[in-house]
DNA sequence: TTCAAATATTTAAATGTTTCAATATATACA
DNA sequence: TGTATATATTGAAACATTTAAATATTTGAA
């Protein structure tokens, strides 16, 4: 089970409307994510839209894999599953 | 379904470590947990718990329901669940 | 090797969060 | 009614987050 250092750190990952709309953004473009897509999805500098992307990536709902000057990200469907399930135990 | 801002504040009121702490105590309390309880259990001043309460309520997490000079709060397992359905979603 | 493209880091400004001390409000009880 | 108890609000300090500008790094391609 989680640890709530984790819970914490995902549940902050998750509050922001652009991290938000990045993680949504896998819906549309199946599994994977390039970072370039990601820049043409929100209307931020680079430097920002980096900064969230870290922070989803340090959360581990994201991984990143380099193909050569790319960057493209998987979902974490584990990370995410494990941080369900931690809040459904709260309901007892 | 929920919307982006909802799931926003949802999160960000999970973000903390008190507060996580807060929610987890109603495992131990059954359905209910009294404001006095939550002064015990966290070793905060009482308006700092007040303001983390405040944030619980009003990210819809907890229902407070006044007994006399005493506050109840009850966990909102609706709002719970539609948190965690919209994380669901995420997974395609 | 040199240049251009993709991504990351640093710095600083603006804003938001957390916390406590002091104070206010509401309500039960003597 | 007056007093004590429970909770909320205000104000300020400390700290964290978000953002953009400037710059650095990495890597592919000419």
């Amino acid at each position: 089970m989680m640890d709530n250092k984790k819970i914490e750190k995902i549940s902050r990952a998750l509050s922001d409307a652009s991290r938000i709309a990045i993680l949504q953004q896998f819906k549309k473009k199946k599994d994977c994510l390039y970072c370039a897509e990601v820049n043409d999805l929100l209307d931020l500098t680079q430097p920002s839209i980096s900064h969230h992307l870290k922070q989803l990536v340090d959360a581990e709902l994201l991984l990143p894999q380099k193909e050569g000057r790319n960057l493209k990200y998987v979902l974490n469907h584990q990370v995410l599953d494990e941080y369900i399930s931690s809040l459904n135990t709260l309901k007892d």
